[in-house]
DNA sequence: ATGCTGACGTCGC
DNA sequence: CGCGACGCCAGCA
């Protein structure tokens, strides 16, 4: 399991809850900045994957709820959000400059 | 085997 | 400042 989806993965379960990051920012903590497409891809499959990966903590770099479509259902990642007290309007995360999770920050070591 | 698409991001005009 | 095109990796037709 040292595919890139996995490291995906693991990075993301990292996202501490009421925190939120971006798919560029993933990507450029794994070493492909232009690789975003392919982290946002990999939550496509983060649902089978176990443990379950809080992909819903994942939006784009403007905290947009651009993946919400591809839940459960519409309004599923906005609840998830507010249920760790995450406020989202307009399908943006309120705050999210100060909510942003970096890897490369709070994991930098 | 080749080509297109997809939950993004950055650069160029 | 707003819009368009390209790049990237992986899955699927």
């Amino acid at each position: 399991m040292d595919d890139f989806f996995d490291l995906v993965y693991q990075v993301v379960r990292q996202i501490p809850p009421g925190r939120v990051s971006s798919y560029g920012a993933i990507a450029r903590y794994l070493g492909s900045g232009k690789s975003a497409r392919t982290v946002g891809w990999a939550m496509n499959a983060s649902h089978h994957v176990q443990p379950p990966v809080p992909a819903h903590r994942v939006v784009n770099r403007n905290g947009m709820l651009s993946g919400q479509h591809h839940f459960e259902g519409p309004g599923a990642m906005e609840a998830l959000l507010n249920a760790e007290g995450i406020s989202v309007v307009d399908h943006c995360v309120v705050g999210f400059n100060e909510l942003f999770w970096d890897p490369s920050v709070e994991l930098m070591l």
